[in-house]
DNA sequence: TATTGTTATACTCTATAACTATA
DNA sequence: TATAGTTATAGAGTATAACAATA
């Protein structure tokens, strides 16, 4: 009944939707709020404690220079630390400051409550259908190779 | 079994990962390339032909001067139209060129096609699901409400 | 020489505040 | 006066190209 080429168009509409929600519940321009791409970040780093510049980037799916340039802001604001480990000077490690935790707990909470509450609207059997059909697109989209498919070939 | 609160931390992981694979996939900042936002912005003026920038605005969810200058864009891109009626010299009109209409047409079949392409992993059923869910989630997210609660009251 | 990261540059995206023009 | 839109301003997000430093 739903073909691929009417579920990418359904895609093609909802996402940047829900995108612009989630932006507006973490109030991103606002001066000293999160942003979505630095929660991301901030999530990550939480998860991989020391991780270089690289594997943010890779796991984010942004060229590096944009996320230096971002890490450069993080570091700013005091939520991220940046070290240049003697053994490797080139893999720069990254990682929360007990601020960047805060922040992102936080940021986190509030927006999971927020998601929350609009998905309250549904259901308890649609609720489930919706966190199953995100498992399969999550686990869809994770191929990097998608998202690196622009990069240059060597 | 699944709860509010496991759907808001999915959707927080995966719709930013979609987004980023739709952008790649519009290879937005390549000259000459579409933006997901200025696609969004095309798709709502080929169906509201004439519509005037505040309709645009609220719907793609974004404040005025930000629709303004992102609608002049479209103009000096030659794909969108802008005039200023006789009737009523406050509401400006805007709409499709053709060029903006073989634009649209152009990046909506080809990150359709790709999408598909990505989607073409799950099965049938599987497939049905997404389709399913991504309704309901358009349903939940289109109150415009959600989207404007941080706009100045009166 | 290949890899990691940064700088330089140039856009777009997004917001708020202040303004102009019109109804 | 209230509404529609633009301009001014500021900063984040994003990319490519060119570079520096290190392994």
């Amino acid at each position: 009944m739903t073909t691929p080429l009417e579920s990418a168009n359904r895609l093609l509409e909802t996402i940047p939707l829900i995108m612009g929600t989630l932006r507006h519940e973490m109030r991103s321009r606002r001066p000293g709020e999160v942003s979505v791409p630095q929660f991301r970040v901030l999530v990550f780093l939480s998860l991989h404690d020391g991780a270089n510049l690289s594997d943010v980037s890779n796991h984010i799916g942004l060229m590096r220079p944009t996320m230096s340039k971002m890490v450069d802001g993080l570091v700013r604001r005091g939520w991220v630390w940046r070290r240049i480990p003697p053994e490797n000077r080139r893999c720069v490690q990254l990682g929360l400051t007990a601020d960047g935790q805060a922040v992102m707990k936080q940021a986190r909470d509030e927006a999971r409550r927020r998601m929350a509450r609009m998905l309250a609207a549904l259901t308890a059997e649609e609720q489930a259908t919706v966190g199953c059909a995100l498992d399969m697109l999550c686990r869809v989209f994770s191929r990097r190779d998608g998202n690196a498919s622009h990069r240059k070939k060597k």
